[in-house]
DNA sequence: TGACGTCACTTTTTT
DNA sequence: AGTGACGTCA
């Protein structure tokens, strides 16, 4: 992975570290009192800032570490400032308040969980969680979910939460478009659930916070007193709740000790439809009186010609705070131009982006800092099927995390119910699995028996396996369990919770059913609970390894040898690339109709800070490509360039290719079925020979290559699908298109 | 309980 | 086109 690289350890001596600072960012970090917004431009130094501004504040001895209060949005970012700060003062910090929005409110929160009706020791819902419980709640109110989705409800409450409203306050005119007038009727019964479950979800971390710090003023300025210094990353990224809860903690009743700083750029406000308000940091001056600001705008990146050009696209916007990007670097006078690609279709896109990757990799280019960045998560799978025909490896990011896949969230379902026994949600996802013979009746039965009683599905449980409610058979399962449950419970009182967790794993039969499961993924879902196993021993204790798996849901994929980044352009941001790539410039697709259908003018703001971000995470050279033919949801499609392509500074850029625009005479192109591939006469620049005719039918046994799967033999053929066993994959059935003999 | 057919959906997703 | 969610059947 390209992440901006760490600087060496700087030198022991005092002081120094602000001489390795520009002016400007020197200010940054030395205007220490009152409200201080610093626009970082792309590739400004940011980090750099912020880190050495926390180092100057504890070796200036201004505060004690554990009175700076300091914000991101990832726990990536989280890691990274702990680190870098702890490189600079030359010690291991502890007792930060140094982490994600979440994590920092989820900390408060269960020191004052008991003001909106939780105990601390509360459990913290993943989406999945989330969803199946509105759903629980929809369902008992007999909405149609047929009509009214539960997802757009979840989309409804978290929007609320987002901006911090709980029920009781929704503007009236917001409740009336739903579910006849349910909306938020459906949000109250929702919280009930929740805090029944003694659980939150992530919105509620922020939202209860800022409920308890608006509500109960001695709370507050405890929290106010402790904090002698705030500072805030991606600032631009903040949503209502969360500007709301900064806000609070910031207002000290002295004027004078509002020391609040927020790190931001409002040209890289990309997040506006998870709630994001841009509004946040154009407003900061209004919000923070006597707020001074500070511009970085010395770009370190990336070469002149592609600073001028992120430029050029991004001043078309309004409404910006507005700074410039100014070659910083020694070496940036000189440069490539922005490229311009013109293609035939998506395919001929693929093979030219190959092919130039191919290019630059025998000429030297390291391909771990190479990127292929796109709007929207199909547009990877072309690029895939590309570099794995041309050998060139290459990773996709932002795929299933680990902690979302279906064993590691059934494990921890099995640690949430032996930990909390109210834990209802985890108990169901377990109950049955793996079958044990409890169907629906049984579960039904247990529903029942709760609701009656009022009490937890875990509790009901046991008084039901004393009755003969249930058949003998499941109620011997469900005895079973419980007693496994109580018994795993009691086994983390004096043995180690990784062994009661590989106990538990064993015992409850969850390992074997995956050991006879014969499908192909069987095998990977075991290593899988092994990895959890060895992330569960870096964890002094059960408790804090669930809080660590409900925040902080990241990919394990480590960095391993050189290889393409695949991405979008949201997942690329912050991150920095010798040659980045930018397929897919069209109308339609990148500005997304969607977008601009939903969000109009300011939509397209949006989309063309996307733009700009994407081109100022390259070093060196930025290749910007266009397809005039791309298939969508399966037909082919006819495109115009992206309006992108004509806001970029002329002088900026080189164009290639044929330019392919729909003024092209349709002559050219030969005649086929609607909606069937339209073929190119004259072949175009990037035309390459299409694989040669397979000679001979596929047989049963025969050792092919599957372009994405590898290689593998056939165990069946069905006309034109072919059932094979793969080496790497296990065994798929894929159209015989997609191989060739091996 | 699992296998199969029908249907709707298809942008981005830091926690 | 490809996928996933849901309903129905044996």
């Amino acid at each position: 992975m390209s992440a901006t690289p760490a600087p060496p350890a700087p030198p022991p001596v005092p002081g120094d570290y602000l001489a390795r600072l520009n002016p400007e960012q020197r200010a940054a970090v030395e205007t220490l009192e009152g409200p201080l917004l610093v626009l970082a431009g792309a590739g400004t130094g940011k980090t750099r800032v912020l880190t050495t501004r926390f180092a100057h504040i504890l070796l200036t001895g201004r505060a004690q570490p554990h009175q700076v209060l300091a914000v991101t949005f990832t726990n990536k970012a989280a890691r990274e400032m702990r680190a870098r700060v702890a490189a600079i003062i030359q010690r291991p910090v502890e007792g930060l308040w140094l982490g994600t929005f979440h994590a920092l409110a989820a900390r408060m929160l269960r020191r004052h969980a008991e003001l909106v009706g939780l105990r601390s020791d509360f459990t913290i819902l993943d989406p999945d969680d989330q969803s199946r419980l509105l759903k629980q709640v929809m369902e008992a109110a007999g909405v149609d979910l047929k009509r009214w989705p539960v997802n757009n409800m979840m989309g409804i409450i978290q929007r609320w939460k987002d901006r911090g409203l709980p029920p009781g306050r929704i503007p009236a005119a917001e409740t009336s478009d739903y579910a006849n007038n349910r909306a938020e009727a459906l949000y109250a019964a929702y919280q009930a659930r929740l805090a029944a479950l003694n659980a939150a979800d992530f919105g509620d971390l922020l939202l209860h916070m800022t409920e308890i710090l608006r509500g109960h003023a001695d709370v507050l300025e405890r929290w106010q007193r402790l904090f002698r210094y705030i500072l805030v990353d991606e600032y631009q990224d903040t949503n209502l709740v969360q500007y709301m809860w900064l806000r609070l903690l910031a207002q000290h009743a002295d004027p004078a000790q509002r020391n609040i700083c927020c790190v931001g750029d409002d040209d890289q406000s990309i997040y506006s439809w998870r709630g994001a308000e841009i509004e946040n940091i154009l407003r900061f001056e209004k919000d923070f009186p006597g707020a001074r600001i500070v511009r970085l705008e010395s770009n370190y990146r990336s070469t002149r010609p592609i600073l001028a050009a992120a430029s050029g696209l991004i001043a078309r916007n309004e409404g910006r705070l507005g700074k410039t990007l100014r070659p910083g670097r020694a070496d940036s006078q000189g440069g490539e131009k922005i490229r311009i690609v013109s293609l035939w279709d998506s395919e001929e896109e693929a093979r030219m982006v190959g092919a130039r990757i191919e290019a630059a990799s025998r000429a030297g280019q390291d391909l771990g800092e190479v990127a292929i960045l796109v709007r929207a998560g199909f547009q990877t799978r072309a690029f895939e099927e590309r570099l794995i025909a041309i050998g060139i490896p290459y990773r996709v990011f932002g795929g299933a995390k680990f902690y979302e896949r279906q064993e590691i969230r059934d494990a921890v379902a099995y640690f949430r119910a032996m930990v909390n026994p109210a834990d209802d949600l985890a108990f169901e996802r377990i109950v049955n699995t793996p079958k044990r013979g409890l169907g629906d009746t049984a579960i039904a039965t247990l529903h029942r028996a709760a609701r009656e009683q009022g009490v937890p599905l875990a509790i009901a449980a046991r008084g039901l396996v004393g009755t003969d409610a249930l058949r003998p058979k499941p109620r011997a399962a469900l005895r079973e369990l419980l007693e496994g449950l109580d018994r795993w419970r009691a086994g983390l009182e004096h043995e180690g919770h990784v062994v009661v967790a590989a106990q538990l794993l064993e015992e409850s039969g969850y390992t074997a059913m995956w050991q006879q499961d014969r499908s192909p993924e069987a095998a990977g879902r075991l290593d899988n609970l092994k990895e959890l196993l060895r992330a569960l021993g870096e964890f002094a204790t059960m408790a804090a390894f669930l809080e660590h798996i409900a925040l902080v849901m990241e990919n394990d994929e480590a960095a391993e040898g050189a290889r393409v980044s695949l991405m979008t352009l949201h997942a690329a941001k912050g991150l920095e690339f010798d040659m980045v790539f930018l397929p897919g410039w069209e109308e339609g697709l990148f500005p997304s109709q969607r977008s601009l259908d939903e969000g109009g003018a300011k939509a397209l703001e949006e989309e063309r800070r996307l733009a700009y971000v994407g081109i100022t995470r390259a070093r060196r050279h930025c290749i910007i490509s266009h397809a005039a033919n791309r298939r969508i949801y399966g037909n082919w499609t006819s495109t115009i360039p992206s309006r992108f392509l004509d806001e970029l500074p002329e002088a900026e850029v080189v164009r290639e290719g044929e330019t392919r625009t729909p003024a092209m005479p349709h002559s050219v192109f030969a005649a086929g079925p609607l909606g069937s591939r339209p073929r190119l006469i004259e072949a175009g620049a990037w035309e390459v020979t299409a694989r040669p005719a397979r000679a001979g039918a596929l047989q049963v046994g025969q050792r092919v290559f599957h372009q994405k799967f590898g290689y593998g033999r056939i165990i069946a053929v069905e006309d034109d699908r072919l059932d094979i066993d793969f080496e790497k994959a296990g065994s798929k059935r894929v159209l015989d298109r997609f191989v060739e003999p091996a």
